[in-house]
DNA sequence: CTCGATCGTTTCGCGAGCCGGAATGGCTCG
DNA sequence: CGAGCCATTCCGGCTCGCGAAACGATCGAG
């Protein structure tokens, strides 16, 4: 047995994560549940702190208070830590969304997101969603980056895969074709068949200094925001490629010792210890 | 009316993130929850994938779904973002917890910890806890290098101030003496009369290239690892600075525009648009 | 100005479902 | 072997959350 009121709760929490600012109505028609139990949960939570209602705006939105939902969670892998300030700073001065995606299995999974930090963005928060590893840029970015071997096991496994997103692998010639022309090009799109069909997301692949390529870096856009693909991809695809640079370099700094040369103060111990 | 149960989820929450593992016993003790309703909140939470049960450890714990209930809170300033892969790369050497703090009003509020990270540390997680400016070594490394005039309006306002760890700013003397003392050496430590005793704070400021004082970093340690603290402080007060400086650099860089200089690929459309 | 539509919010009586003391069963001790 | 502690289950009682309906505020059209 299970506490309806809370798993109703939490899942006003997550839908609370999926906009900026969401309205009854709103919430109300994504959840289903009645319109008095969503202002009696959200009532709850505001006293709690986890939540805002900001009337002249006229919508509820999660407040600084629930990072410390999570703040005990034990973080990610490096290269995510690495690379996120990068991602932010891409999205503060460009506007569009950011994500870092790392292979799992069969497939690519957003670890981190600049989705709420890119105020034109409509998309949805995407953290934690697994995207295919065939149709999606971050997927045939990382892939294509693979050496040959691995590769070839992992096309293996996507083979034995169900999902019809993965179909390709059962056309080997076509998919090395495709997966050498992101090699050459440095960069991959999402593909043309797959929804969204109003965006589009150019991946570069992240390469530790070691040669392995070890995620993804992708900007997703509008694609009515400018006059064709290419354009987007003349602008993006060179700060992605510089980006993923500046993050392989930070991972390296980062996993190295940190330098002890400094500029010496002698450590002498305080008189008073406050 | 506010809805009892949910408030309780949050409580329990909130519980889990402060200790890696926790037993119903310690809920119980903490919450003052009824262990029947303990363990319906958690089998409900687990439902829900935030929780995990894990028999063998005997305890529950976080799971990484609860990052998706900030996956949509708009992150923090770009300082926090610079800082936490130097914050996490220190723990993961040294093994202390290291945490960044932003000033607020009268004090400091920790922005970053990680202390989940640091599995020596059974300190709880601190993330959104308040510090006070005068007797706390973030505070002390903050307010020390404050320019003259900011430094003047601060202390004004803690002289306001009721709590009695803001004591200090009535002996002005006594004060200047002490920040002119944490500038010349460069860090800054907790005083000696407040609690936890076990452990100690080393401080240093977080100083943009302006040379104006932006944050604090500091890392905190059982006072019984060390023989001293004069030892303690030789040890982590260069690691500490060096970290400083490059968080303040690689801020630089970030908020810089992003080169667009690129071992060029040329950036040809696909021919085959997946 | 007056409808009417659509918000967010409050009301209120019913009964589902949460509550928690007590019981259970497993475990580790001495 | 039994005492003590643990997490978990049981189950009768009765709160407390539920949601249809009403309310009042806001807005735009006519």
């Amino acid at each position: 047995m299970t506490i309806r009121a809370i798993e109703r709760a939490m899942t006003v929490l997550q839908e609370l994560n999926l906009q900026p600012i969401n309205t009854i109505a709103q919430l109300h028609a994504r959840t289903k549940l009645p319109k008095p139990t969503l202002v009696r949960i959200l009532r709850t939570l505001e006293e709690a702190g986890y939540v805002e209602n900001d009337t002249r705006q006229g919508g509820y939105q999660v407040s600084a208070l629930v990072t410390s939902l999570s703040s005990g969670f034990h973080k990610g892998p490096l290269v995510v830590e690495a690379g996120r300030a990068w991602a932010i700073a891409i999205t503060r001065k460009h506007k569009w969304p950011v994500a870092i995606a790392l292979p799992d299995y069969d497939g690519m999974i957003i670890r981190f997101s600049t989705v709420p930090d890119s105020l034109i963005s409509p998309f949805h928060s995407t953290v934690n969603r697994r995207l295919s590893m065939l149709t999606r840029g971050m997927g045939l970015a990382y892939l294509a980056f693979l050496d040959g071997e691995d590769r070839d096991v992992m096309i293996g496994i996507l083979q034995k895969s169900q999902d019809p997103e993965n179909a390709l692998s059962h056309h080997r010639e076509e998919l090395l074709r495709l997966l050498s022309q992101v090699r050459k090009n440095g960069f991959a799109t999402r593909a043309s068949t797959v929804e969204p069909r109003n965006s589009d997301t150019i991946a570069v692949p992240i390469i530790a200094k070691s040669g392995r390529v070890l995620a993804s870096l992708g900007l997703t856009y509008f694609k009515s925001a400018f006059d064709s693909e290419r354009d987007a991809r003349e602008r993006y695809v060179p700060i992605l490629k510089s980006a993923a640079v500046a993050i392989s370099e930070d991972l390296n700094r980062l996993s190295s010792s940190i330098a002890i040369e400094v500029n010496s103060a002698e450590p002498a111990v305080l008189e008073d210890d406050r």
